[in-house]
RNA sequence: GGGCGCGUAGCUCAGCGGUAGAGCACUACCUUGACAUGGUAGGGGUCACUGGUUCGAUCCCAGUCGUGCCCACCA
């Protein structure tokens, strides 16, 4: 083996050979719980983030485990067509050659994304290997494949013909941009600065006017009524008076509604029921007419007067405003902080606008939804999530399913002549259906759905639903979802709707919410920022102009570059170095703690990179000290070996209660320590002087037990360090005689079982060359010195572990010999530590600098005394002593005895010192 | 306006009723035959604040301050 860890040699070898055996598609013959995750499937719009390298290491490691405890295990792979955001990728890139995807057509349009969609998800596919992903490629699905699309449709006319679908009129959110309705998901609402115009409203008959207050004033010219509140006592006169609309020629009604808020503005409020989701509603209550004065490009319409029509909304507002001071009707202007709601995808105004839409009841879908988190069929973790999904589906309104866009599933409902609809699963059924014959025409909607309606159906259409296939049977409903907070609503709750009500069950036992993977500064990462960091970057590194350049290429805002440049520059003056996947894998699992932002700089992704390298050198360390040598099952142990056997055995049932509890960060904490604070630091420095002075017995249990626990250790880490694992464990697994092609198809490891008497002996050796090392240390003994260490006091166990180990310790300790002294024995020529009431007298004849070792014991001494005097008040305390448990007033009486004897002897030496300094 | 979080060592975070932990950073010493991507030994915290419950609170409860996110129709 080398003698460094070098990633990218290991990594380009193993993952084509793991795919092509077959390793990672599921065994379902095999005995056990079926265990299966759906990938949360990316979107095809181009390639994989952080966020997403996260996520599919958490899922890699829970399938990498769960396969390795013999159960049937899928990782169930694919992509979603992702609708908008696709189709915008898309048409931006026409956009470079100056053609529109009006120029091209639908169908050619369409095949334009369908080419993007093979080539984008070839780039997401290799990624994913990169990363080591053990997902069943040989079923991959992507949401608009034949088999999916024919169950999106199933699914669509079995609600229609429940009646949980349906085409409706109404106000929706209108993206003037996009040129498609989006759903209230998508509309994010942003707090931004604005104006609060108030307008008087002449009355018709007399004089005098009213004055209302508006964000809007453009929509003044769709206005039907203005609104008081019925106990406003100030407009009570004015109720079914007439008011003359301002810019028009129309006059409106003055009515009274509950929905006025007389503390806000004037108490009058203008109603525009074509232009606002309230108003349509007070609309409605008062039977107002309706009227649109936007063109679907948020431009007035023909209903406008004349002089405004053609004009953007923006530009309109402005000359209204203008208008209406001209004319003396602009009371005042106040600057006012508003919501706006914008849509997600197009960052524009959205406006509410009438049109014809299809819309799922969700009310009868969602209490089901509701009640299988309710009673636990769905946990939640962490289960504090529960409430934010129970407080959405206890409000959700119906969903908007229908999408003026060409890329998608095309609704499956025909138009005749007169504008009736016919639903089916194609254009015959529909005729069928509707008993329409083949003369009667007919035209299909022009829209798509939405595409988390089809992505709602994932975890059982990629299983082969509707037809009962063996997959679906052994896989659904899956074991767990692992995904962000910020899709819950988007997608968990709308795949638990529809999985209950299709599938007949819940589509997932667990849905683990996991953080959301933030920059170094706890900003989101994003391309506009610059502050991105893409996983493959992380693995092979990549030099600083590379970086500088992707980061500051095709920004949707040029002039951000500069900044981004400098940036970038400044916090990675050297690029980044190629950390591997391992370390990156590893780094993702530390940092999956409970928490909401995971903040990810390159410290703790360089301090995994060493550790891949710990563990390399120790597979060096254990190789070269085995081969030539044939291992044979040794029929007793030393110490040590059965120390670090018990620490294993710990590990394992540590690891097992951590993975099973979603804890990442805590598994990743326990490899991390085992491999490098036990079996690095102390078990292959405890086994060296057996190796070299111990008999030929000794020699081959120490043998094979760097050789056993090494194996089960990388077996143990496998699930989240794949590849330096399986390199390590094809040259460790020979030397142990075991068969088998690869360390991914092994077992999980048996945990051996708990040592007591070796866990105690190694404690002890660990204080006793604890307290020597400090002494050299801080006395300044060279650490390759021999040094003869004098015992005094000490219990009969003292003596015992000595007795086992002496040679072990002379040869890990760099001890020349130990003496059993008397009590009066002169230690002043000695340094001292205590291991309990065993003391290490180490003779350091001129050596010792008085003073040194005085402020040295001094110091030891007085967090002894600080320990005591706490120990002495509690024990003192009747209450403490009456009402604490046993076994905690047991522990104190020993820690007092304990502190107490390591008082007296620390005082008894510095007396000795003293007398000598005189 | 509701809901959910967070505030622990210089930084990033675990812990959550019985004497404060990790990684990184820091200090000193060490080219010891696995590893300087290393070793050994250290330094560093009134666990945001104020009350309460308890024999005992970083941990439980109430409140305050600071901070973040999500939801919501106030024109």
């Amino acid at each position: 083996m080398d003698k460094s860890y070098s990633p990218a040699d290991i990594e380009s070898r193993w993952y084509d050979t793991w795919e092509s055996r077959g390793y990672f598609a599921p065994d379902l013959d095999a005995e056990g719980e079926p265990y299966s995750i759906m990938l949360p499937p990316p979107n095809v719009t181009g390639s994989l983030h952080m966020g997403h390298a996260f996520q599919d290491t958490i899922m890699d490691i829970l399938t990498r485990y769960h396969r390795m405890r013999g159960q049937p295990t899928l990782w169930q792979p694919g992509t979603d067509h992702a609708g908008i955001a696709t189709q915008m990728v898309v048409e931006r890139q026409l956009a470079l050659k100056d053609v529109s995807r009006h120029d091209l057509g639908r169908d050619a349009f369409v095949d334009a994304v369908w080419a993007w969609k093979e080539q984008s998800g070839g780039t997401i596919e290799r990624q994913m290997r990169r990363l080591g992903a053990s997902v069943d490629w040989s079923h991959s699905r992507f949401t608009m494949d034949q088999g999916l699309s024919d169950a999106v449709t199933r699914v669509f006319v079995s609600l229609y013909d429940d009646g949980l679908i349906e085409r409706r009129k109404r106000l929706v959110n209108w993206d003037p941009v996009l040129h498609t309705a989006v759903s209230d998901l998508e509309v994010e609402s942003v707090e931004e600065k604005g104006s609060l115009w108030h307008i008087r409203y002449p009355l018709a008959d007399n004089g005098g006017h009213v004055i209302v207050a508006t964000t809007r004033p453009e929509t003044l010219l769709g206005d039907a009524a203005v609104a008081v509140n019925p106990d406003d006592e100030r407009y009570a006169s004015l109720v079914g008076k007439k008011l003359k609309l301002p810019l028009t020629d129309r006059t409106i009604p003055v009515i009274a509604d509950d929905y006025v808020d007389t503390e806000f503005g004037t108490g009058c409020v203008k109603i525009t029921p074509a232009h606002d989701f309230n108003d349509w509603e007070v609309g409605e209550r008062h039977d107002l007419p309706v009227i649109n004065v936007l063109t679907p490009d948020a431009a007035m319409n023909e209903n406008a007067p004349e002089a405004y029509q053609g004009m953007d909304r923006f530009e309109a507002r402005k000359q209204i405003v203008a208008d209406l001071e001209a004319a003396g009707l602009l009371e005042r202007t106040e600057p006012h902080t508003l919501m706006v709601p914008r849509g997600d995808r197009s960052n524009t105004v959205i406006e509410p606008y009438l049109t014809d839409q299809w819309y799922v009841k969700i009310a009868p879908l969602a209490k089901p939804a509701i009640e299988a988190v309710r009673d636990g069929r769905i946990r939640f973790v962490p289960e504090n999530w529960n409430k934010t999904y129970f407080n959405w589906m206890e409000g959700i309104k119906d969903w908007c399913i229908s999408r003026q866009l060409w890329w998608g599933h095309r609704i499956p409902a025909w138009y005749d002549d007169e504008g009736r609809v016919y639903v089916g699963r194609d254009e015959a059924d529909a005729r069928q259906r509707g008993g329409l014959g083949d003369e009667v025409a007919l035209r299909q909607d022009d829209d798509v759905l939405d595409t988390w309606f089809s992505s709602a159906l994932w975890p059982f259409t990629t299983l082969g639903w509707p037809d009962k296939t063996r997959r679906l049977e052994t896989f659904y409903p899956t074991s767990v979802l692992v995904t962000g907070f910020d899709i819950i609503f988007f997608w968990v709750a709308r795949m638990i709707m529809m999985g209950l009500r299709f599938a007949g069950d819940v589509p997932f036992r667990d849905v683990y919410i996991h953080g959301l993977i933030m920059d170094a500064q706890g900003q989101k990462m994003s391309k506009s920022k610059g502050n991105v960091l893409d996983p493959i970057d992380l693995i092979d590194g990549i030099e600083l102009e590379p970086l500088v350049r992707k980061r500051t290429t095709g920004l949707m805002q040029p002039q951000m570059a500069p900044k981004i440049e400098k940036a970038t520059r400044n916090e990675f003056p050297d690029g980044i170095p190629a950390y591997g996947c391992d370390a990156l894998r590893f780094t993702f699992a530390s940092l999956a703690t409970t928490g909401r932002d995971i903040r990810f700089g390159l410290g703790r992704i360089e301090g995994h990179r060493n550790f891949c390298n710990k563990l390399w050198n120790a597979a060096r360390y254990v190789l070269m000290q085995t081969e030539g040598h044939t291992i044979e099952a040794p029929r007793s142990l030393t110490l040590p070996d059965r120390w670090i056997r018990s620490r294993l055995g710990a590990l394992l049932r540590d690891l097992e209660t951590h993975i099973d509890n979603y804890r990442m960060d805590l598994a990743a904490q326990a490899l991390y320590e085992f491999t490098w604070n036990e079996y690095c630091d102390w078990y292959l420095e405890l086994s060296k002087p057996a190796l070299q002075e111990g008999d030929e017995a000794q020699q081959n249990a120490t043998r094979h037990t760097l050789l056993t626990v090494l194996e089960q250790l990388l077996r143990a880490l496998h699930p989240f360090m794949p590849f330096i694992t399986e390199e390590i464990w094809q040259k460790v697994a020979p030397a142990l005689g075991l068969s088998g092609d690869s360390i991914v198809i092994t077992d999980w490891p048996q945990a051996p079982a708990a040592d007591k008497e070796a866990e105690e002996h190694v404690a002890w050796l660990k204080a006793v060359l604890q307290g020597v090392r400090r002494i050299r240390a801080e006395l300044n003994v060279a650490p390759g010195k021999p040094l003869d260490v004098q015992l005094q006091g000490g219990t009969e166990p003292d003596r015992a572990h000595l007795e086992r180990s002496e040679s072990l310790l002379r040869g890990v300790g760099r001890i020349a010999g130990f003496e059993w002294v008397d009590a009066e024995a002169d230690a002043s020529q000695c340094a001292v530590a205590l291991v309990d009431s065993l003391r290490l007298l180490i003779p350091l004849k001129g050596l010792v600098d008085v003073a040194e070792e005085s402020r040295r014991l001094r110091k030891l001494l007085d967090k002894e005394r600080k320990d005591l005097a706490r120990s002495e008040g509690k024990l003192g305390n009747s209450r403490f002593v009456d009402n604490a448990p046993e076994a905690v007033v047991a522990q104190e009486k020993e820690r007092l005895a304990s502190h107490r004897a390591t008082v007296e002897e620390l005082e008894a030496q510095l007396e000795r010192l003293a007398a000598l300094g005189d």
